[in-house]
DNA sequence: CTAGGTGCAAAAGGTTTGCGGTTAA
DNA sequence: TTAACCGCAAACCTTTTGCACCTAG
């Protein structure tokens, strides 16, 4: 990545952050930048160790408030699965999540739904969230 | 509920207890009955308080066997909608769950998509699981 | 008869919290 | 200057596991 690109996108992600009443600091530009490094839908834990290599001081407390602060001001999803350890994600485009019962993989899925869901009355949609469980190609191709 | 209706449940969830490889027993119909008398979506934890009442000696361990051989089997559904504990649900029609960010509720809605999903090759689809996120009636009436 | 299920208690896994020191704004 | 944030460690909550006993099939 270039400087100028990098520049241009802490500058952004400082504005995000600002917008929500949150600090732009060193822990968070990093945290952000390891999850766009590699987009696998890391759990915090996971982040957590590709964040120490190049920040070896940095705490898992701090990389769920990062974290958090990411997903409060509308950069990284955050994917519940199944009952372990929560996901992060950082494409924002609208899109689905496939999970493998098989091998635990997380896939983003492009949906082609419409979705104008008509609520009932009272209820205010923030955000959706569809899951698709099943088997991934890998495991659909391996024995059962 | 009558001798009678009650005597079919049982048969019928024997039977489909049988069909995935497991036995009936007391606990598992003990713990099913909790889930259809009151369907809030409770959590784990909330199904053995329930349970207790009427089988006070069941324990953790067994009320997670039950649910579990329950989801397996294809007479509940499991929902795993933020950190917290998974909520499980009675309800097998297709349908959604709305989750208020505000006061954590459940609730189910009934969802008009037309799910003609395209998955890319290879990937073997299971079962949908769509959340929404928002507020519900009573925390969108209240202020923010 | 016996593989599978149960209850108990301890362990494991994931997330949150309290606190004293540090820092962005 | 100071409220927000950090690192550390302990606490907390949820889920899983190991084991001796029991029971459905």
């Amino acid at each position: 990545m270039r400087v100028a690109s990098k520049k241009l996108l802490d500058d952004s992600l400082h504005e995000r952050l600002a917008t929500s009443g949150f600090r732009f600091t060193a822990q968070r530009q990093h945290v952000y930048s390891v999850l766009l490094r590699k987009r696998d839908h890391p759990t915090a834990e996971q982040v957590f160790i590709r964040a120490k290599r190049h920040m070896p001081e940095i705490s898992m407390a701090t990389v769920y408030n990062c974290l958090d602060a990411l997903v409060e001001c509308g950069l990284v999803r955050q994917v519940t699965l199944d009952r372990g350890a929560t996901h992060f994600c950082p494409n924002m485009k609208e899109h689905c999540h496939f999970y493998c019962d098989v091998c635990s993989g997380v896939f983003d899925i492009d949906l082609p739904t419409q979705t104008t869901l008509s609520l009932p009355q009272g209820f205010r949609a923030e955000r959706l969230d569809l899951a698709i469980h099943g088997r991934c190609p890998a495991c659909s191709s391996r024995k059962r």
